[in-house]
DNA sequence: GATTATAGCGCG
DNA sequence: AAAGCGCGCTATAATC
C-alpha cells in the first residue's frame, strides 16, 4: 500500500474554516502500488519531495521506513528511454517539473531560511507554522501526487524493463530518506583537533583579513625570490608575470605545471598556494560556520548530478580534504565505521557487460592485481591507468598504450564503454542498468554539428566539430560506468539503512545523538563509493559486517546471479583518519 | 557596485 | 607524468 501525503486539495476544501487546525497533510490509500512497486509488506509514504517533508518528521523523532519521492522518480522517468513512449514523457511541464526549490546553501546558523518557511499560500493555516509538518506554498497537492503516482504506474507498466525501473525508483527514493537523515544527524567534528591542525599548519588564527603567520612568511619569500615587492601571491596574472619576468616559461600557475620548474620561488610559492587553500576553503571560517555544534551538516542533493551521483550543497561537503579527517571522530565510547568500495567502476563494467574474465580478476581480490596476475599488463599500476582510460576515454600516454591489451583481455566490458562512446558521438542517448538515461546534447552542440557539415566549412569548423563530438563520446562513455555505479551505491545505502535500523538501540551507549537515533548506529556520511556509520563502540563489528552483507546484496540487486565481486576497504575507528588507515578488504555474504 | 566568468584545487 | 569523467567552492578578474 502507498500512503500518499500531500497538502489537501481544492476540491476537500469546502470552507476555509474546514481548514484542519493542526497538521496540513492529507493522507490516502493509492489504488495502484502493486504495479509500480511489487507486492509489499508495509505501507510506503508517497511524497512530492522528502528534502520538503521529511526533516520536520526527523526534528519531531519520526523515521520513515520507506518512501516515493515523485519529483526525483518524476525525473528519471521523464527522461528515461524506456518510458520515452509513455504519456509521462510527452505531457507538458506540469507541477512536479519545477526545480526543487534552490536549497539556499543554509548555514546553521540562520535555520530558519529553509523549505517549511516559505509563506503559506493559505492566510488560514499561516499560523500552523511550526506545528507540523507542511510543504512550501505550491508544493503539489493532494490530486496532484494522486494523478502524478498514476502516471507513473502507467509509465513503469508500460516501460521495456519495469523490474529495474522499479528498484531505480525505490533506490532513489530511499537514498532522499538517507540523505535527510545524514543531515538531521551530522557528521561528528572535532573543533578542537580542527583548530591544532589549522593552527600546526598556519599558526594562530590571525584576525579577519589577516593572513596567517606561515602564509605571511612565505608570501615574503616569494616576494624576495621573484624581486617583487609588492606581488599578491593570491593573484593568478600577478603571480604569472613575475614569474615571466625572472625568465621562467610557463604558461600557468597550476601546481603540475609549476613542480617541473626549477627556481628559488616555486617552493615557497607552492607551499603558500596549498596553506591559502586550507585556510580559505576549511579554515576557521569554514568550522564556525559549518560546524556550530559539533556536527558538520552538509545539504545532499539526491540526484543532483546528471549521472545519478549526490551533489552537495554547503560547506563542500564532497571535498573534505584528507589532512583534516583526524578531526572527524566519533561521541565519546562511539566508532566510525568507514568503508568503501574497492574498485568499484570497474566491477560495476563487469557486472554491465557480462565480462566473466574481468570479473574474475576481481574476485575476492583486488581488481587491478588480478589483471596483473592473469598476465594481461604487467604492473598494477599500468592495470589501474589502462582501466581509467577505458572508463574516461583517454587518448594519450601509458593509458592509451595499455588499451589494445584490455580490449584483447576483456572484450565485452571495453567494447560496451567504446560501444557508449560511439552513441554518444552520433548524439544518441545512453542508458545506465537500471534506466536512468543521459541528457541529450544541447541545441549549440547540433549547431557545430551542422556547421562542420557545411559544404564551405572551415577547418576550425570542423575541428572544432570533432573535438566536440568526442568529449560527449567520453561523456556517455563515462555515464554508463558512472550512473551503474551510483545505482550500486544507491543500493547499498538503502540496504544498509534497514540492517542498522534491524540493530536496534544500545540503551547503555545514549551518545549525543539525535532522535530518533539516540542510541543506535547511523549512517553519517556518503560519497559515490564510501560510507561512514557512527555507532555504540560494543557494536562497531557487528556493523562492519552489515555494510560488507549490504555491499553484496547490493550486487545481488543489480546484477543476479553473475558472479561479480564487491569487496569494501573496512576500518573502523574513533576517527576517520584512523579508519582509513587500518582499513581491511572485506568481502561479505549478502544473506 | 553588483553580477558573471575563469582558474585552480579539493574529492570520488 | 600530469590527461580522460563527474562534482563544489574560493578568490580574483572581467563585465555590466
Amino acid at each position: 500500500m502507498i500512503v500518499v501525503v500531500a497538502r489537501p486539495s481544492a476540491t476537500r476544501r469546502t470552507s476555509s474554516s474546514d481548514e484542519p487546525a493542526g497538521p496540513v497533510v492529507a493522507v490516502r490509500a493509492a489504488p495502484t502500488s502493486d504495479a509500480v512497486l511489487g507486492p509489499e509488506r508495509a505501507p510506503r509514504w508517497a511524497w512530492a519531495d522528502t528534502a520538503a517533508w521529511y526533516p520536520r518528521l526527523l526534528t519531531d523523532g519520526v523515521r520513515v521506513e520507506r518512501c516515493l519521492d515523485l519529483r526525483l522518480t518524476h525525473r528519471i522517468l521523464r527522461a528515461s528511454s524506456a518510458t520515452a513512449s509513455a504519456t509521462l514523457a510527452a505531457a507538458p511541464p506540469g507541477p512536479f517539473d519545477t526545480a526543487t526549490e534552490p536549497t539556499a546553501p543554509a548555514a546553521p546558523d540562520t535555520p530558519a531560511a529553509t523549505l517549511f518557511d516559505a509563506v503559506d499560500d493559505d492566510p488560514a493555516s499561516a499560523g500552523h507554522r511550526g506545528l507540523a509538518p507542511h510543504p512550501a506554498a505550491g508544493s503539489p497537492d493532494e490530486d496532484e501526487c494522486l494523478a502524478e503516482l498514476a502516471a507513473q504506474d502507467a509509465a513503469v507498466t508500460g516501460s521495456s524493463a519495469p523490474g529495474r525501473l522499479r528498484l531505480l525508483l525505490v533506490g532513489e527514493s530511499a537514498g532522499a530518506l538517507a540523505a535527510a537523515e545524514m543531515h538531521h544527524a551530522g557528521l561528528p567534528w572535532d573543533v578542537a583537533v580542527h583548530d591544532e591542525v589549522l593552527r600546526s599548519r598556519l599558526g594562530d588564527r590571525p584576525s579577519r583579513g589577516e593572513r596567517p603567520a606561515t602564509m605571511a612568511r612565505l608570501a615574503a619569500e616569494v616576494r624576495a625570490a621573484l624581486d617583487a615587492p609588492t606581488l599578491n601571491p593570491d593573484s593568478l596574472p600577478d603571480v604569472l608575470r613575475a614569474l615571466r619576468r625572472v625568465g621562467l616559461a610557463v604558461s600557468s600557475t597550476r601546481q603540475w605545471e609549476l613542480e617541473g620548474v626549477d627556481h628559488p620561488a616555486i617552493a615557497p610559492l607552492l607551499a603558500y598556494k596549498k596553506l591559502s587553500r586550507l585556510h580559505s576553503a576549511n579554515g576557521w571560517a569554514w568550522l564556525d560556520q559549518w560546524v556550530p555544534d559539533g556536527r558538520f551538516r552538509p545539504e545532499y542533493v539526491v540526484g543532483g548530478v546528471v549521472t545519478g551521483r549526490w551533489g552537495s550543497s554547503g560547506g563542500g561537503a564532497l571535498q573534505i580534504p584528507r589532512q583534516l579527517r583526524s578531526a572527524v571522530r566519533a561521541d565519546p565510547g562511539w566508532r566510525l565505521v568507514v568503508a568503501d568500495a574497492a574498485q568499484l567502476e570497474p566491477r560495476v563494467l563487469a557486472g554491465l557487460a557480462r565480462d566473466e574474465r574481468m570479473a574474475e580478476a576481481g574476485a575476492g581480490r583486488d581488481l587491478y592485481g588480478g589483471i596483473v596476475e592473469s598476465g594481461v599488463v604487467a604492473e598494477r599500476a599500468l592495470a589501474k591507468v589502462g582501466m581509467l582510460g577505458a572508463l574516461y576515454g583517454g587518448t594519450t600516454g601509458a593509458s592509451a598504450a595499455v588499451l589494445p591489451r584490455l580490449l584483447q583481455a576483456y572484450p565485452a566490458a571495453v567494447g560496451l564503454v567504446e560501444d557508449a562512446a560511439r552513441a554518444g558521438e552520433r548524439g544518441e542517448v545512453v542508458s545506465t542498468l537500471l534506466g536512468r538515461s543521459s541528457p541529450r546534447p544541447d541545441a549549440a552542440w547540433s549547431r557545430v554539428q551542422g556547421d562542420a557539415l557545411d559544404l564551405d566549412a572551415s577547418d576550425r569548423a570542423q575541428s572544432r566539430a570533432r573535438s566536440q563530438t568526442r568529449a560527449w563520446g567520453r561523456f556517455t562513455r563515462n555515464f554508463v560506468v558512472q550512473g551503474t555505479a551510483a545505482e550500486w551505491a544507491l543500493c547499498w545505502i538503502a540496504d544498509l539503512r534497514r540492517r542498522l535500523w534491524a540493530m536496534g538501540a544500545d540503551a547503555a551507549s545514549p551518545g549525543l545523538v539525535a532522535p530518533p537515533f539516540v542510541g543506535r548506529p547511523h549512517l553519517v556520511y556518503f560519497l559515490h563509493d564510501e560510507l561512514v556509520v557512527h555507532c555504540p563502540a560494543a557494536w562497531a563489528d557487528e556493523v562492519a559486517v552489515q555494510v560488507a552483507g549490504a555491499a553484496s546484496a547490493a550486487g545481488r540487486l543489480l546484477f543476479g546471479d553473475f558472479p561479480v565481486d564487491f569487496p569494501l576497504s573496512v576500518g573502523v575507528a574513533e576517527s576517520y583518519a584512523e579508519a582509513k588507515e587500518h582499513a581491511r578488504l572485506v568481502v561479505g555474504r549478502p544473506a
